[in-house]
DNA sequence: GTATGTGAATGGGTTCACAGCC
DNA sequence: GGCTGTGAACCCATTCACATAC
């Protein structure tokens, strides 16, 4: 799916950004900030230069060069040839085009670990959302409070969500709570869910879904090892 | 990347496989797996089907048909025409391919909350790897049991993983953390590293990595929800 | 000289539509 | 009739190479 942006026919910005142009503007949102603050921070270097290059943002950000700069021709012109890209207004530009100077209300349902460590993670802010609420269903946890927010009764959700205005939402539950916990959301508003539970919810066409399968990671890792160490496809034990 | 199979020159498999699929395959054997749990769980059906259509499964795994029966052609014929696939062949058949019944031993590193939550999602099996190693900086953590597993000193990290001949690391430490314990991998003889911290890791070009950014999934999330909340594209509110 | 912006080529992956087989 | 397997078309994304601008 790439992100439509309706009409603006005539000059300049305004095209379609691809999704997978999407994830690489916030990470090199987050390298210029860095940068940033690292030129204004106490061990300034002197001379803190205003520009930086495409091949040198690029490495940063562990991408090829043409590939930014085909990116960033979706914002439009912020770069001046010869020279390269002035820092403060890429970050500006980028900022605004993810809408990073937003901050979406976002709902997290579940305080296991898993959930605890999204709820510290996010907490930075300029990224265009912020933890607004947290839910459980844990009695032992309903209460407690975490990253400064105080964990919720998950059957309060529906009302809470709706008086926030939050339509966003993630799922950091166990696999068997994740569907009735997605049509509470679903419920009370949510248009978007970043599920991290097993398994596919079932939801509206209007609400949209995206999976996190943190196991995944790790066996598609663990398959390409193994492909490497052993060339035999069916595997069938080698010696060793 | 691709996994290069390099010669099954007759019959049967022997292509390369698109990484997208590999990671579909995963999802249907997950898929499969649950499907003959529940066939031979308390409340099996009478007459559990032993054969399932590539709609059915697509279905199941919130994919569409044709991209199944595609993926599935890389592994070779497990179908019948007019019928549909034989579960237990097209599991086993799945689980041979991905080398899903290995376990490759993983070491994580980092166990905060993510490091917690990694550790006990991933004590499922049948996924080709299995956590062999926990470690820390911390000495309050040090000692302590996670998932069955002692966590050990990082600095004996290089030592254990060289012994234990891991090839698999996890990153879950914080950002500032991530390179120097990169390098302790490497040393070690890692070649597989799932980093989890921000910024991009440095390694030998032999050295395969792969990072997850769960602030970023949800930045994703947010984008897409302000464009459906405001048509205006590049806000480019500032001309300071 | 140096670095951006971009047409054009390339490569991968998805989807269609139907031939082939049960 | 039903469903798989697959050539072909399509779409999206990356990469090259160079005209363009400073």
């Amino acid at each position: 799916m790439t992100a439509q942006v309706p009409d603006a026919p005539d000059g300049g910005h305004g095209r379609p950004v691809p999704d997978a142009t999407v994830a690489r503007l916030a990470v090199y949102l987050r390298v210029l900030t860095e940068l940033r603050w690292a030129a204004t921070g106490p061990a300034a270097p002197l001379g803190h230069p205003r520009t930086i290059s495409s091949a040198d943002l690029a490495r940063l950000a562990g991408v090829k060069p043409a590939n930014l700069r085909r990116d960033l021709t979706f914002l439009g012109s912020y770069g001046v040839r010869g020279v390269g890209y002035d820092i403060h207004l890429l970050t500006t530009g980028i900022s605004a085009a993810l809408g990073a100077d937003r901050s979406a209300p976002v709902a997290l349902v579940g305080l296991g670990n898993l959930g605890q460590a999204l709820a510290g993670y996010a907490g930075f802010g300029g990224r265009g959302f912020r933890i607004a609420a947290l839910f459980d269903a844990d009695p032992q946890r309903i209460g407690r409070t975490v990253a400064g927010l105080v964990i919720q009764d998950i059957g309060d959700a529906g009302r809470v969500c709706r008086e926030a205005g939050i339509a966003i939402g993630v799922i950091a539950t166990p696999e068997h709570a994740a569907q009735p916990v997605a049509d509470v959301l679903v419920g009370a508003g949510v248009r978007s869910i970043l599920n991290f539970a097993p398994g596919v919810l079932l939801v509206p066409d209007d609400v949209q879904v995206r999976r996190v399968d943190l196991a995944l990671e790790l066996q598609m890792l663990a398959f390409h090892e193994g492909r490497r160490a052993d060339p035999a496809p069916t595997g069938v034990a080698v010696s060793s």
